[in-house]
DNA sequence: TGCACCTGTAATAAAATACTAACATATGCA
DNA sequence: TGCATATGTTAGTATTTTATTACAGGTGCA
């Protein structure tokens, strides 16, 4: 992983709100309007912080047919280990590009 | 850790700049105006930078005194590890407070 | 005295993020 | 038909972060 992967990486997660949204996610997906409700946050800024989660691989969201046939946009936690300590760094700063796990 | 001392030290190293002033001062402690060189940055944004990563204990900073009598700012890499995976994100969201470490 | 270093900060501008309000569209059901 | 539910987007605003410019002050030395 690079210093621009990484990066980017950290940005999606340094945020309570998303901090809040992968934790309510952690084994038990929800769909984005019950997410919304919990998080007591309105579904357009949900939309957006999904966004930024999913580009960034920590979450991953699909469509399902609920019993009575509405469409439901499931969004589901991915699981990841991120582990970073100076050397980490430095040896993402110091490189160009970076492997993809 | 809570979410907020979680996500506010993320935030600290959720930049390439910070990526790249940590990774300058891995092994090699360097004063401000030799660091502003190498990463071809102003003096007063580098404070910036830097201001942030102290807060977030990741680099410390202290003052010494050249050969010849000048004062010069020395700031070094503090080590660390932070691993994270969703199952450290919800614990730190379903808490107040955090242990120190 | 003047030049070359250094630390440190304040004021401001520019850019990126976060957030709100409003809209269009679809389904099921009483 | 009308209400409650859902997805999805856009346009505009507010806030935060990043970056620049311009200071004020200190030391050593030719």
């Amino acid at each position: 992983m690079n210093a621009e992967e990484l990066s980017s990486r950290l940005a999606a997660i340094a945020s309570t709100q998303r901090l809040g949204i992968i934790a309510q996610l952690v084994g038990e997906p929800l769909h984005v309007s019950e997410l919304a409700r919990r998080m007591e946050m309105s579904r357009a800024l949900l939309y957006m912080h999904l966004a930024k989660l999913e580009a960034a691989g920590f979450v991953t969201g699909h469509l399902e047919l609920s019993e009575d046939g509405k469409a439901l946009k499931f969004f589901t936690a991915v699981p990841f280990t991120i582990s970073i300590t100076p050397a980490v760094i430095a040896a993402a700063v110091n490189q160009q590009e970076g492997k993809t796990d």
